[in-house]
DNA sequence: AACTAAAAATGACAAATGTCACTTTTCTTT
DNA sequence: AAAGAAAAGTGACATTTGTCATTTTTAGTT
């Protein structure tokens, strides 16, 4: 199989291309070190996978990611990182990368190559540990934090459903004057100007 | 590499023998036929991977995945499908399974194996072009499913991010007053009632 | 029973919202 | 240029909403 790599360090490429090669079926084609010379190299040698640096100079993998995949859409793209960013790995699947991986995790990265290059996606586990948590953006918020009563809280989910004040009232025994009175509190306390923005924050926290 | 194959066709399972026992790094060694039957092995000859069938008889792959987790958090469980059931795919990530890739594609399984027994995590490509989908829960909704314009969209979306008919207008150009008008046909086309519910509405199908 | 704090309610008010009938403006198409 | 449709605007109106000062009720404590 074919490669390029691309990554902004010479040393780290040298050491890629040395530790690949020694792989009966790789070969590294090119090497690159930004991302103009990513998609550059890409639409010259065609290769079967990229394996490329996510963060560089002057482009950053991720947007070379973009770019060739809106000419090239089956491009294997694998990607390198040196600490887990938490910020591109949603990104990165979404764009559609082949794969996420640690490069300081040498021995992994030929495994990794051979399971793109036959029409896989990979992440090291680094990774994958952190996906669960983005994919249910943090249910961590708890109503205490934004000191808020149980009632208070109470409140919130029903505008968050949509009710208006005297469907509150109704629902919770109380006047609908009460409920106004509360809803007062919870946006002072919350920062907040109206109900509508009460909800966006429910959606957005809770 | 030491694998167990736990599938409840024979037929698959066999097959599948023959086809990793011609890699030089693989053995079976032993091969299951449902969830218990996967528990019972593992505990037993705690093999480097755990090739298992997702649908299976009596106990499904997922739950003998989670049970088998439970003791055993490093377990590399590599699970195979026969279609792409996209309500697994969230469930298996959480779990923490090693991987999730379609049977059919027989020569990819040598490689993802590989992959999994050298600390990455592997989807198949079928698998993983649904995953953007469902991190933001089915951004399958477009506006026009709504049959709503995109002007109209563009206030609902400002709407959701709590902006008052003042600011929208400034915004968007446009006098209060036709944001105004613009709003009631939304509420009309939406059966809603007020921009709370609208908000919501933005929040459960955006 | 008297005291007190919290919870609930009231009433008045200004502002924002949603509805409706209707007009004006802006483009396209002929 | 005339006609027509779509987009934007107007003004009037009823409601809802949020705020605030104040009162009443409830429940707990001494």
């Amino acid at each position: 199989m074919n490669i390029i790599i691309v990554d902004d360090d010479n040393f780290v490429s040298l050491s890629l291309k040395t530790i690949l090669e020694a792989q009966p079926n790789i070969q590294v084609i090119a090497i690159g070190k930004n991302g103009e010379d990513a998609i550059q190299l890409y639409e010259t040698y065609l290769p079967d996978v990229l394996l490329m640096d996510i963060r560089m100079d002057s482009m950053n993998g991720l947007e070379a990611t973009e770019k060739i995949l809106a000419h090239h859409p089956l491009a294997k793209i694998l990607l390198l990182t040196t600490f887990s960013d938490d910020e591109y790995i949603i990104k990165a699947i979404q764009l559609g990368a082949k794969g996420y991986i640690l490069k300081q995790a040498f021995e992994t990265i030929a495994p990794a190559l051979t399971a793109v290059y036959n029409g896989q996606t990979v992440f090291g586990n680094e990774i994958m540990d952190k996906i669960p948590s983005l994919i249910q953006k943090q249910k961590i918020t708890s109503y205490e934090d934004f000191l808020l009563t149980e009632k208070e809280f109470e409140l919130i989910c029903l505008v968050a459903d949509g009710f208006n004040n005297k469907e509150i009232a109704t629902k919770l025994f109380l006047s609908e004057g009460t409920v106004r009175n509360y809803i007062s509190t919870i946006l002072e306390k919350l920062n907040l100007r109206d109900r509508t923005q009460l909800a966006c924050f429910y959606y957005k926290h809770f």
